[in-house]
DNA sequence: TAAAACACGACAAAAATGGTCGTATTTTAA
DNA sequence: TTAAAATACGACCATTTTTGTCGTGTTTTA
């Protein structure tokens, strides 16, 4: 099934969560983890990551935690699944130069996949974060009206 | 890494063998396998399930195999992704009616990905088979005017 | 009636994902 | 200066998903 990993949708309960406290102290892993109860251990990792990539910022030591580094209107959809699940490759030969799968010595698919990938990461890289809300608070105020 | 799987490849491979045949005999699963090197049973499962979506016909007997039912315009991405693997879901709730993660008591990001996951569903939607080659077609002929 | 093809359920192997553990480092504050 | 709270990170295990295989049955043609 085409979906989002669980890792994803931490990354993306952690941006929007730290991103809802901003202003104040940096948010500790641990209190996600509780907040959302997701495994302790598996955030942290998801949030170095966030932070290798320069989404978040970490930082060390007593009062620690993660701080975002944009508002949510500079964050597009398509930086945060490169950096949990690396770049998107729809099928395995667009991460080499050459195909170097026997499987497809006549591939008659590659090229087009490399289309519908490329449209593809153009439509993750214009969505914002900020975009995912408020696009979202208008088909919610949307029903509020139909109702 | 966001990806499609090896049986969505093999069903996009067989959708445009059969199409590059047609006219002719019903193509079989067999051609198909030996000509992209793709394992046999595998390949059979995955057109019957081609067939269960209408996408193809199945014709059974000595002289049977599968032809196209549509011209490559009238099949969408979407129909040969959902027919492989199921509706798109993003996160795991948004397949039952009422999001059964303790995890998420809280959640966050539940509309964000609903909404997400309706325009991605709009997108594959609006991609025939014919449109992923002839866009294609575009783009080498870009390329080769270039050169 | 034999051969060639699809149909399909059960199962096995392999890969990816999700999760855990131990240890090290950094920082604050008593 | 030391204890506690926090991140950093590699190694590892468990679970799930994906991929592939096998056996058997059914349909159709010659």
């Amino acid at each position: 099934m085409l979906k989002f990993s669980k890792k994803l949708e931490y990354a993306l309960i952690s941006i929007f969560e730290i991103y809802d406290r901003n202003g104040h102290n940096p948010v500790t892993t641990k209190e996600i983890a509780m907040r959302y109860d997701i495994p302790l251990d598996l955030l942290g990792k998801v949030l170095q990551t966030l932070a290798k990539n320069r989404l978040v910022t970490s930082i060390q030591g007593v009062k620690g935690g993660y701080t975002l580094n944009h508002p949510l209107k500079d964050i597009k959809v398509l930086q945060v699944v490169e950096a949990i699940e690396g770049p998107i490759a729809l099928i395995a030969c667009q991460t080499e130069d050459v195909c170097k799968c026997e499987q497809h010595l006549n591939c008659n698919i590659r090229t087009p996949m490399e289309m519908i990938q490329s449209e593809l990461v153009q439509f993750f890289a214009n969505i914002s974060l900020e975009e995912l809300r408020n696009r979202n608070l208008k088909i919610q105020s949307l029903i509020v009206n139909k109702v």
